[in-house]
DNA sequence: ATGGTGAGCACTATTACCTCA
DNA sequence: CATGAGGTAATAGTGCTCACC
């Protein structure tokens, strides 16, 4: 980390801590990042998202709502009756998976889970839209025309009536689907978190197999397991963020405080030097200051160029024992 | 080889519900 | 009991990549 001085009295320069490119879509590159790497990384400023086109309307090749519009198109199908498995089949799944704690879990599921077209059928919702996913619930499809819900209010509409719930609801809410203003919010159980949270720790992204097994371990539906991770994803990302603004603070604080010393010293100094004889002033008088003692020498010129030349600095430092000195040189008229 | 398109996934921002002090 | 704050499941909108035509 570098600490800019300023001379001559100017106002002090922002203090620069890391460069990064300023492209518009660099937090959504994150993700292009090799994960592990913890390294410490922030930029300040300004993000332009840049979502707007140059009339200031939103940009959207695709628009999700024909997804929804999608599933409207089960809605005639009597397929929504069909409850799918979506268990892979294997017995090695979990280390397929790279989740070896699912291992003695799946080995105990039953085995009409195992056979091949139900292996097919997982394969297939895996690698399709989650909108295959609604193909096994019954529910009250939402009408949409011109892209707009028609037949429900917007608070009344959520996942659970688009796409079913397999895990609270699927016996309940049949009795009561007429109900559709109690909108209900699924609240994960403990025990559901905590395997989430362990297979986060494995993996804090999903490949559809593991996320289908995860639903399927979990009794949830692919897309609550994806959502999860979406959400975890999101306040793991929060946290660190804090994490680093804090240290950024301290930091700042710090280096203000390192400035206001530095300027003293130097006030100081320039004090002193106008208050010497003539004849005692050196052509140009060289300070040395060693960041971890925070002391301040003056010499001449000439010696600190002669040690400069003659041994490394941080060489002799670190043979003799003591400290790296890496000498701040001040050149002073 | 190149460009258009759709699917899939990730991300951020936001909403809405639930819990608890 | 009412209420506001915080947590979180879920949704919406967007960008990027890849496969396919």
């Amino acid at each position: 980390m570098e600490l800019a001085l300023s001379l001559g009295g100017e106002t002090p320069k922002p203090i620069m801590f890391l460069e990064k490119s300023s492209s518009s879509s660099s937090s959504l590159h994150d993700k292009k990042v090799n994960k592990d790497d913890l390294g410490f990384c922030m930029v300040l400023g300004k993000c332009n998202e840049g979502h707007e086109d140059e009339n200031g309307r939103r940009k959207r090749s695709r628009n999700h709502h024909q997804e929804v519009t999608i599933c409207s198109k089960g809605s005639s199908s009597k397929d929504l009756s069909l409850q799918l498995d979506l268990l892979p089949s294997s017995k090695n799944t979990s280390s397929q998976l790279g989740f070896p704690w699912l291992s003695q879990n799946l080995a105990t599921e039953p085995a009409s889970l195992t056979n091949g077209p139900a292996l097919e059928a997982e394969e297939g919702a895996a690698l399709s839209s989650p909108n295959s996913e609604i193909s096994s619930f019954q529910m009250n499809f939402p009408i949409y025309k011109n892209g707009k819900l028609i037949n429900m209010k917007r608070d009344q509409y959520d996942g659970d009536y688009k796409w079913g719930n397999i895990n609270n609801y699927s016996t309940s809410r049949a009795s009561d689907e007429d109900d559709a203003s109690a909108r209900k919010k699924l609240r994960l159980t403990k025990e559901q978190s905590a395997f989430l949270e362990e297979s986060f720790k494995e993996h804090n992204t999903l490949n559809p197999k593991q996320k289908l097994a995860l639903a399927k371990q979990l009794n949830l539906r692919p897309r609550q397991v994806e959502v999860w991770f979406q959400n975890r994803r999101a306040r793991t990302k929060l946290k660190q963020t804090e994490v680093d603004c804090e240290y950024l603070k301290k930091c700042c604080e710090t280096l203000t405080e390192e400035n206001k010393r530095l300027h003293k010293e130097l006030q100081e100094l320039r004090a002193l030097k106008s208050s010497q004889p003539f004849y005692m002033q050196l052509p140009a008088t060289t300070l040395t200051m060693c960041p971890s003692c925070e002391r301040v020498a003056t010499t001449s010129a000439t010696t600190i160029t002669a040690a400069a030349t003659t041994t490394p600095v941080g060489a002799a430092a670190d043979t003799a024992g003591v400290h790296n000195h890496k000498l701040i040189t001040l050149m002073t008229k």
